[in-house]
RNA sequence: GCGCCAAUAGCUCAGUUGGAUAGAGCAACUGCCUUCUAAGCAGUAGGCCGGGGGUUCGAGUCCCUCUUGGCGUGCCA
């Protein structure tokens, strides 16, 4: 898979290289420094297509003037056989390069000929990675939390995928310990409360007090009455739970899946306790001499391990606590299943475990390499509605639910708009989000793609059809428009890499917002229709071109390709 | 108190991990449809990058400090 800007920007570090050898062979500049500086893409495009810093970076080595060694580099440049039909200096000591026509050809050639594995790069080197995300407790259903994280966890799985690594999606199932022995004392409530009376039934301290619960409650009560008010409360709660958690996980894979995300494992916990691994976790850790006991509980001596605080692992009755299991979860995903690379998606409030956490991992008895683990940590979604703080609280039950959501807005708008930067706080409006107008911008990328499959349409049938690469001159393709739009179809691979590098999907937002307007400047300034014959194949080329990298980039995303709208 | 994340145009946010004159979108104003989709394009206007120090050829970006907001901080997850 070739990278054309790594290509171009690999280039001219050779160039500049070898610039200065014949440089310092003449004695126009000192021998014997070794060239710093970067090779990027500057924001002003009046400055050239690509800009090296290298002789800024050895003004230092060398003691002269910045300007005056890229000039002397740039007297002993070769530009022949390359991609680069110039270069010049400018401002503090830049050398400018501008690209010719063969690059811009190869582009459209590039894309054209990896289809939709054009954006695919091979860094990951088949890694093995497990991002695991939403892990939404299934005591509930689904909050708009869990909307952003679904869409943050689903979009850098894909990403990662394209960055050549071996991806694994798996949600993590809480269907063990305190929070469903809650679950089931507030099903029991509330169907106590539907056989005996409102006043009846005292509801548990820190209960869920979602409609949701009521709705299983009477569930249950319309298929057996109350023949659970005579059963021993263990196993009245034991038979709540088992028939209501399996419901609830239920709706939670559907509602992801009407929100375009599929997960490979769906790991219950309780399988962690069932085989003992949460035990076993314990016990070596204890044999280690990292525990204590305190008060009837079993402590983490994680303050010897570097964090701010020591951990409960089991409490005093008896009950590990999801400290103790995330640790025998996390060994069974690095030692047990073998993933390389781990990341796990979590809301801001969980940014203090996540630290913590990953001081326990470097104890030197688990058997975690902290390094491969690596947390996003998401900012909270700051619910508004007419201007005012929506509380979100899952006990409460005033929580605004995924599937309310996706009620109102499309799936597309959804997870085009969560796409956001993990660690910056979402605002989300809920009077702004069900207006479907085009103040989202999804709409803006959507009517590119549409525009464009609307013209291939039209002009197929008044017999042009888009030729293969290899009929067309592209070198026509020379006005500024044209050679802008083709540089943005360039950037894919690049954005991939990039968005991949730093967790931060919502790159792939950015980018395909500016290549449709890059499009839609150009096909407003160059008709197509109109052109000569050769510039009528190259430009349509150029269209379908760009079409099919909007395609994958909204692939990446999760958002459809509209043909029309 | 301590820790993590943030603060950039009226609003929502970018800023390629230290580069050239800080950029988009929305909102406001002005133009462009008998011509390939006007959900579009072109243009105008809008800024002490929260404040103050420091590091260097060069700081919105890195370090220190202060202010403001969000989140967390020993038996919830």
């Amino acid at each position: 898979m070739v990278n054309l800007i790594d290509s171009a920007k690999g280039q001219i570090q050779d160039i500049i290289r070898s610039a200065y050898e014949r440089a310092s062979e003449r004695g126009a500049l000192p021998s014997g420094v070794t060239l710093g500086g970067t090779v990027e893409i500057p924001k002003d495009t009046s400055f050239g297509d690509y800009a090296s810093s290298a002789a800024m970076a050895a003004a230092r080595d060398m003691h002269m003037a910045p300007r005056k060694i890229a000039q002397e580099l740039i007297d002993c440049m070769e530009l022949d056989d390359t991609y680069f039909v110039s270069a010049e200096g400018a401002g503090a000591g830049f050398i400018n390069f501008r690209l010719g026509p063969k690059w811009y050809a190869d582009v459209i050639k590039a894309v054209e000929a990896q289809g939709q594995d054009y954006g695919r790069s091979d860094v990951g080197h088949g890694e093995k990675v497990m991002v695991e995300f939403v892990s939404a407790n299934p005591t509930g259903p689904m909050t708009i939390g869990n909307a952003r994280g679904g869409v943050l966890g689903d979009a850098l799985a894909s990403v990662l995928d394209m960055a050549g690594y071996d991806v694994s999606r798996e949600f993590y199932v809480n269907d063990a310990g305190n929070q469903v022995d809650l679950f089931g004392r507030s099903i029991e409530a509330r169907y106590l409360q539907i056989c005996l009376g409102e006043d009846a039934v005292e509801f548990p301290d820190n209960g869920y007090h979602g409609d949701d619960i009521k709705e299983l409650a009477s569930q249950i009560y319309a298929e057996h009455g109350d023949e659970y008010v005579s059963v021993p409360e263990e196993e009245r709660r034991e038979k709540f739970v088992a028939w209501a958690l399996p419901r609830n996980i239920e709706r939670m894979r559907r509602d992801l899946e009407r929100y375009g995300i599929h997960f490979d494992t769906w790991f219950l916990e309780s399988s962690l306790h069932e085989s003992g691994a949460v035990r076993d976790t314990v016990d070596m850790l204890t044999e280690n001499g990292l525990t204590y006991e305190k008060e009837g509980a079993v402590w983490l001596k994680n303050t010897e391990l570097g964090a701010d605080k020591d951990e409960v692992l089991r409490r005093s009755n008896g009950f590990y606590t999801y400290y103790a299991v995330d640790i025998a979860y996390h060994i069974n995903k690095f030692a047990v299943r073998g993933f390389d690379r781990v990341i796990d998606v979590w809301g801001a409030d969980h940014h203090g475990h996540a630290i913590r956490f990953k001081a326990t991992c470097a104890a030197p008895c688990i058997p975690i390499d902290p390094d491969k683990l690596d947390f996003l940590i998401m900012q909270m979604v700051r619910l508004v509605r007419d201007g005012e703080t929506v509380k979100v609280s899952k006990r409460t039950g005033k929580a605004l639910t995924l599937a309310d959501l996706l009620d109102e807005i499309s799936v597309d708008a959804c997870r085009f708009f969560f796409n956001a930067k993990p660690d910056t706080h979402l605002e989300f409006d809920l009077g702004l989000a069900v207006r479907q107008d085009s103040e989202n911008p999804v709409y803006y990328v959507q009517y590119a793609h549409a525009r464009i499959a609307s013209l291939l349409r039209t002009l197929s049938q008044e017999g042009h059809t888009v030729k293969t690469a290899g009929e067309i001159d592209l070198g026509v393709l020379r006005e500024e428009p044209e050679l802008d739009l083709i540089k943005a179809v360039s950037l894919l691979p690049e954005e991939v890499k990039l968005a991949a590098r730093d967790y931060d999907p919502s790159r792939i937002n950015r980018y395909v917002i500016d290549l449709a307007a890059k499009f839609h400047r150009f096909y407003n300034s160059c008709r197509i229709k109109d052109a000569g014959p050769e510039l009528l194949d190259a430009r349509l080329k150029l269209a379908e071109t760009t079409r099919a990298v909007i395609e994958n980039s909204l692939k990446i995303v999760g958002v459809s390709a509209p043909d029309k709208m």
